[in-house]
DNA sequence: CGTAGGGATTTGAGCGGTCAAACACAAGCC
DNA sequence: GGCTTGTGTTTGACCGCTCAAATCCCTACG
């Protein structure tokens, strides 16, 4: 029964002790562990009989002292407020785990919204050499962050394009919201609908626009002409009791893509309330594939990201970076994919 | 312009080199930063002078190796499916808000979902000294992670009670579900309703029983006879839809008190379907205050949980114990409070 | 039989801080 | 004037590893 509240140091076994023990140098024991083809297979064998049983592990600290590098990578976010359908959480979690796939781990910063608080924030990272690298989870138009990080030498990978900047340097990788409403727009039209209307914030030369081109090249593409009226722009879900109702009414779409599941949740409850069934009398679509969109009723028919391969990128990109291998910045786009659900297959024309 | 792929390893500045520009030692340039009384007024101006210039910060892993300490702990979780609507990632979130107040970081380690998965990765972190302690967000019952690490000496705090655990040695801390229950109660009798449901996975000896026996109490506290009937058990929130319409039929209740927001947002779906008005017809609430509760309709009445009290609560008992200076374990039960909502404030008699 | 070559192992110097103890030096006291 | 006291500063060891270079020993070869 140890006292509380006074935790004995408990000296653990080094690299020295071990090679004591083993009747070996300190750099044999490193070796084993470190290069073990370059150790006689005797010796490997002794210095691992000695590790077993004195249950050694180096000292990450020491060994990040000695190689100049942490094996931490920050996944640096702002305080504020993330949306409710937000794919941030999950997409942590995949960073985690593939991450640790490469001996890499991640930790969670936190700073203010602005990019010059979240610059303020890699500042001191990057003097205190707290970690080998950064992923920013979202981007925004006019992004300054990703230049700060490249020009100064810290491995960084964006979770998002470059929007609106003429000339990126840094690594991104994002999912191409464009081609999921694409798929969106094939699908709809496929299930019958003609009158397709697109629900979301307006137009911001990033994102926004991303999606909402994405589904009007996908009518166009159908021999679809699409009407400016069918283009309903709020800046919330919340913004949709008020100005779905009437867009209902005069223009009469049959199918709503949404720019997001928290859109298309709201929209298919402003339907009920309107008295219209949704899924069956106007289909609805989000994007995400949030828990949101497989828990409600009707399910909603959404563009999965496909965060894994996103996460396994990101890896990819940063490790290059680190190796000092990466040839030329990634840029990459994924193609998400569309998870089809009660909110369009239950629907038929009136 | 930097060659690609060649990040230079640039020099930064080192205690040694502020010390020589500064013309004194490097302890004295310690001093100006970890104890700044020690040092003269000039000498301690002049030195920040240097420090300024240079923009130097201590180089954090060499700090770590010589003070024994990473400033990072681990918020340790399973690798298995979270619930829809959980506050797990709030409460990181949280917790790496006041981590950052007290200089320590947080970072997200995932193990497999079993006990020993957790625990064999525990004795990673251990071995490798890789964290300062430990955060378990989650407990159950017959847990067997808190007595590894404290066992081990690892700092550490759970998010959960040692349900079932007749002597657990470990700190904690808890939302106390039950008071949030009794709170529900109190506010659907006092709203007029008389024949409540509870709804919720069967009984575990662990928060089920809280949730659930909170509730009775509270019903019973207030001179009302909980009625064995109006207990629905059900395994997941999809059940509702099969088992919801009897108990409705058979035993009239007028509000359903759900385990959490998940099950809350399934029985109005359900209500809806059934053609049953949710919050005027049968009221419903929940437990969480998770999104889904603010952006559903109607908005659900649910029990909001004080992840920011827990945040620091943790922290405290976490600090205490890395600095050697606590008493005892933290045992502590936060309370929970009622956010009233449409799906109970719209509810009348029928 | 001396020596070049190569695999196995050791040596020694960092990495960049912290901590404890030693050291100046001036003031205060009897 | 010697002694204590105390403040400000320096010294040196150490944390536990990695890396580069040196050393050792045995074999192969001319």
């Amino acid at each position: 029964m140890s006292t509380p509240g006074k935790t004995v140091p408990e000296r653990r076994p080094t690299l020295q002790s071990i090679a004591a023990m083993a009747g070996v140098s300190h750099q044999t024991v490193s070796n084993v562990l470190n290069a073990p083809d370059r150790v006689a297979e005797h010796t490997r064998a002794r210095v691992l009989d000695v590790i077993e049983q004195l249950n050694y592990r180096p000292n990450e600290t020491a060994r990040s002292l000695a190689r100049r590098s942490t094996r931490l990578i920050s996944f640096h976010i702002g305080a504020g407020h993330h949306n409710e359908a937000s794919m941030l959480d999950p997409f942590m979690r995949e960073l985690a785990k593939v991450g640790a796939e490469h001996a890499y781990r991640v930790v969670l910063d936190i700073a203010g919204d602005e990019d010059e608080d979240q610059i303020a924030s890699y500042e001191e990272l990057h003097a205190r050499r707290s970690v080998d690298g950064v992923v920013i989870p979202e981007t925004h138009v006019g992004d300054t962050r990703p230049a700060w990080l490249v020009e100064h030498g810290m491995p960084t990978v964006a979770f998002g394009r470059p929007w609106a900047d003429p000339d990126p340097r840094h690594s991104w990788v994002d999912v191409d919201g464009g081609h999921g409403m694409r798929l969106v727009a094939e699908h709809l039209l496929q299930t019958g609908h003609e009158r397709i209307a697109y629900v979301g914030p307006p137009r911001n030369r990033g994102m926004e626009d991303d999606r909402l081109d994405g589904l009007l090249a996908g009518l166009v593409d159908s021999g679809v002409e699409p009407d400016p009226a069918l283009h309903l722009v709020v800046e919330s879900p919340s913004g949709l009791r008020q100005a779905l109702p009437a867009l209902l009414a005069d223009h009469r779409p049959t199918a709503l893509a949404c720019r997001d599941d928290a859109f298309a949740f709201e929209a298919i409850q402003v339907l009920d309330e309107l008295g219209l069934r949704p899924g069956e009398d106007v289909a609805v679509t989000g994007f995400d594939d949030s828990d949101l969109a497989r828990i409600c009723r009707p399910q909603i028919t959404s563009v999965a990201q496909p965060i894994r391969e996103v996460a396994e990128l990101i890896w990819e990109s940063l490790l290059a970076q680190l190796a000092g291998t990466a040839e030329a910045p990634l840029r990459r786009l994924t193609l998400p994919r569309l998870v089809t659900r009660d909110s369009t297959t239950t629907w038929s024309p009136a």
